[in-house]
DNA sequence: GTTAGCACTCTAGTACATCGAGTGCTAATA
DNA sequence: TATTAGCACTCGATGTACTAGAGTGCTAAC
């Protein structure tokens, strides 16, 4: 077990490290005025959370460096969230200024001042697409071979893909089937709806709608959804401002693992609560094992759920960068969830 | 006026660096078999092109590297258009391999795969949103204060904006608007909507709908379209793979101004036609002063335009870039057209 | 238990020698 | 006269040596 003086020096040195940059040495600790030992005694203390592996030193004679178990007990032990500065406050709250009336909109929005604000990377996962509900279908026909079909959802999103009507369908089936789909699918979830297509609708519609095999299948595959998109990201160029980060490869590295949407699961696992830190290697991923991401989620409702992440250096400014989610995911599911109330 | 070895030499060497990306010396050049003369005739050469100005030497006792102007002359005299090798074109064709139906997915995909061949940045401008024509319009309800607005135009492009709905207007007047929007402004270009809306409609919806005044304000609103859209890139990460690019706050620089949409019309002046080629500090922004940029336009039908433009180093492979984007822009001309001519 | 003192270690910076690729110039050559 | 071989020279890159400084571990004194 640390002693307390033990304790003291971790968190100083932690700190001092995360605002410099530099490797801590005993002399410098001794200076500030929270420790009130000497240099040789801090050394000894050193020396032992070296030993018990909190802290390294980059070589024999260096300062020390928190190790990534060092940040680990910073981050669950020592951590002292600090009030934010009113300056953070009012810059966050400024998200929802303006009357902004798509949940889109907000969440692109945030992506992008909190990255500004921490001069790290943001990363915001919007609420399941899939939980929406359908509220207007309608197919809208640009050539003779060729219409547009549109989703619109009770969020206000729209989703649209143009297809390629199958010989031989008269407008008049188009119109046909596309009444017959609003009045069974309205109120049905993206999630449900291809489902929902096959089971109630197949059908009816082969009733009265001529060919209504091949419209059908055209009409399916332009219902797939693609299910990434509700990822917004916020400052991806400011990991280039860390100085942390000065080998081009493993910047490379990095930038390429976020530009790939397929690893975004890796990094913002969906469905967790709360807020989550992962320090360096506790990250799925080997290229950020440089990194600490933190991650915490907010509600829209009471059931849909969204993800916030912030992506810096291990050495992160953890008390601010908590404080920050922390009220940003309560504002943001307190406004979410108002939009969402007023349906 | 250069006499032809000195021409050759000068050919030879800019292709060399291009290559290697090393300054190249008269003994290397010698080598080659293109090369008949010895170093020292290369030497005495090569020192009257420096005098010209069209090589340098990054030191006293360095081999030569082609100036701004030394790669002027090589782009405007000197440059082969070598075929495409069969793989390249391959490639290109592929984007054009699954019969997509929207414009918007041919670029985009242009963009990517643009990019993954050359290892450069490709921005891809699509033709001119105000241009394309309004096919419908709709509001659809979300709540009892709120609704969204979606406008269908040819292309199948379909834009769409939340906006609240005034107190006090019925659901019927919201209905009866939208049948006389409908009725006077489809094949109204996104352009002229604005101006359209005003002048034709407001009369008519004065006499048909209570408080048109508030309704029409929110509709204007929503009908002005974000005119930044259509910029699509591909491989904006690819300076970091470039070797002459070692320097991490030039890469910020670059990055800063790519990620700022309002850059873009100065990297990419909209309008021009034909093939056009930027070297270093010939670029508007000074951050692009290490950059070249190649430009190319393509048509869909008689009127509309858009760009393609690849962003590398000055030492780019202007050959093989100028031969792709010749290639793609005939391609992207023809399927677009074909795809619009449908209409 | 704490700390002053000291020998020791390692990095970063500077100075200096060496190597090699490249140059410019001159004189010999075709 | 145009070309080229030869040579002295330049300069970056590399490697070695030395120094200053910040930091350490350990011991002995407080």
């Amino acid at each position: 077990m640390l002693t307390e003086r033990q304790l003291l020096i971790l968190k100083v040195t932690v700190d001092d490290y995360i605002q410099s940059a530099q490797p801590v040495g005993s002399n410098q600790l001794s200076k500030k005025s929270e420790i009130p030992f000497s240099p040789a005694t801090i050394r000894n203390e050193m020396a032992d959370l070296e030993g018990l592996g909190f802290l390294e030193k980059t070589h024999t004679s260096s300062g020390r460096v928190p190790s990534q178990k060092g940040y680990r007990y910073y981050v669950d032990h020592l951590l002292t969230p600090k009030p934010l500065p009113q300056q953070d406050i009012v810059q966050l709250r400024s998200i929802f200024q303006d009357k902004i009336t798509e949940t889109e909109e907000v969440i692109k929005r945030s992506a992008m001042i909190l990255s500004e604000l921490t001069n790290y990377t943001a990363i915001l996962l919007g609420p399941d697409v899939g939980k929406h509900i359908v509220k207007r279908l309608s197919i809208v026909p640009l050539t003779s071979d060729t219409a547009v079909a549109i989703i619109v959802t009770d969020n206000g999103h729209v989703e649209n893909r143009v297809f390629n009507i199958p010989e031989g369908i008269s407008p008049s089936d188009i119109e046909k089937m596309i009444n017959i789909l609003n009045e069974r699918l309205i109120g049905v979830p993206l999630n449900d709806l291809h489902h929902r297509l096959e089971q109630e609708t197949m059908t009816i519609l082969r009733q009265h709608v001529k060919r209504y095999g091949e419209l059908f299948t055209t009409l399916r595959q332009a219902a797939v959804l693609p299910h990434e998109e509700n990822v917004y990201f916020g400052g991806k160029l400011n990991i280039l401002k860390q100085p942390d980060f000065h080998d081009i490869q493993k910047i490379r590295n990095l930038m390429d693992v976020m530009e790939g949407a397929k690893h975004i699961p890796m990094i913002l696992p969906i469905g967790t609560q709360g807020l989550h830190i992962r320090i360096g290697s506790e990250n799925a991923l080997s290229a950020m094992e440089d990194c600490s991401v933190i991650t915490v989620s907010y509600n829209i409702g009471e059931e849909q759920t969204g993800s916030i992440a912030i992506v810096g250096p291990k050495r992160m400014d953890y008390k601010r960068i908590v404080s920050m989610l922390d009220l940003l995911s309560g504002d943001l599911s307190k406004e979410l969830t108002r939009m969402f109330r007023a349906k």
